[in-house]
DNA sequence: CCTTTTTACGAACGTATGATCGTTTTTATA
DNA sequence: TATAAAAACGATCATACGTTCGTAAAAAGG
């Protein structure tokens, strides 16, 4: 046998990035064989290489795609807005959406980052922080016109992201808090925390 | 050659212990070998299973004994406090303090749960909601006592917890934030934003 | 229609892994 | 002091892994 009727590349590709999503999301990369991925996709683990340099590179694409995808949006979330507390309004409401349509990418985006080969990582840190510095300077506009009381603004930062993305563990867009709710509860919490 | 003068096994599962915390938090479970480990405190692969019953039996042992301990002292910090705002402030001092303390423990506590047989995860689940309830009894009392002001107790409790763990991802110890600060920081952020 | 490129197969390679086992030496017990 | 238990060695097992490669069939391009 060889190449299957109807086969197309792109097709593949696609199948192959969502399969990765969905096994790197529930089992974690290193615990992920690539003839689990193959499987998946009704595939022979040897053709995975016409679409992917290695393992590592898959995983690289996967998280780079997120966080270029992630900061991209943000930068459209938040344009436009001068006030700080409209910022960080419109910073936690579109933080836990996005995160919420993309749990699996963002749970690997943080959480693998440890399976990255050094180079890779540094390229998905710098990306990381990019994003950080968004809230970063909201926090730092909100404190300079006396609306916020700050004490340190990259800790604060790094709480309040870490509150937000934390829903990627449990939130369920099917269970009994709605996403209108969510937002509420988040926005409340924070904003209050934060306010002169 | 046979077994090496001096040896106990007493010391040699202690030296597993932590040398399996090290590896596990700086390489993760299933990265981690045991060949690995075992070349870490200078013996044959082999040998140590003259001390552990499987790699899997190794880390639920590892983290049901954080789960364990962070349970007894979570209640020893909270003991004889009556006034749910106190019991706050003094869970928040405490999460950090022992988190800050145990970085390792706590990392692998939440981030290698996922390696744990179903079995076993669900045991430390089981563990890891107590002490969540904990927390969400404290809110629940200080809303009823007209102190708080919470929509959905489960909900922010997650929220809190989310934040106060965030700090094992990045906080050193030797840093720019000495631990005094740190709560300082936590503590106004989780107290403005719960209260009334 | 003919040629080139793409895509997949299936076998295979070398390596690393968790685990087992028989043996030997040291420590503890009585 | 004699005996049992504990703890280590070193070799080995079966398995699973990421990856490579020659080959064949289907699709794309002219």
């Amino acid at each position: 046998m060889a190449r299957t009727a109807g086969s197309s590349g792109e097709k593949t590709l696609a199948a192959i990035r969502e399969a990765g999503l969905d096994l790197i999301h529930a089992h974690g990369y290193e615990t992920m064989s690539l003839r689990q991925l193959a499987a998946r996709i009704g595939l022979q683990p040897g053709s995975l290489y016409n679409h992917i340099e290695t393992k590592q590179d898959l995983l690289f694409d996967l998280i780079h795609n997120h966080m270029v995808t992630l900061l991209a949006s943000i930068d459209k979330a938040l344009a436009g807005i001068e006030d700080p507390l409209e910022a960080l309004e419109a910073f936690i409401a579109f933080h836990l959406t996005y995160h919420i349509e993309r749990k699996r990418e963002v749970f690997i985006g943080s959480s693998e980052l440890r399976s990255l080969e050094p180079k890779n990582r540094r390229k998905i840190v710098a990306l990381r922080r990019s994003y950080e510095d968004r809230l970063c300077t909201i926090l730092k506009q909100g404190a300079a016109r006396g609306l916020f009381k700050i004490e340190d603004v990259r800790v604060s930062a790094y709480a309040i992201l870490a509150m937000l993305t934390g829903i990627c563990t449990w939130y369920d867009a099917k269970g009994r808090i709605g996403q209108r709710k969510l937002i509420a509860i988040h926005t409340r919490l924070v904003l209050q925390g934060v306010m002169k």
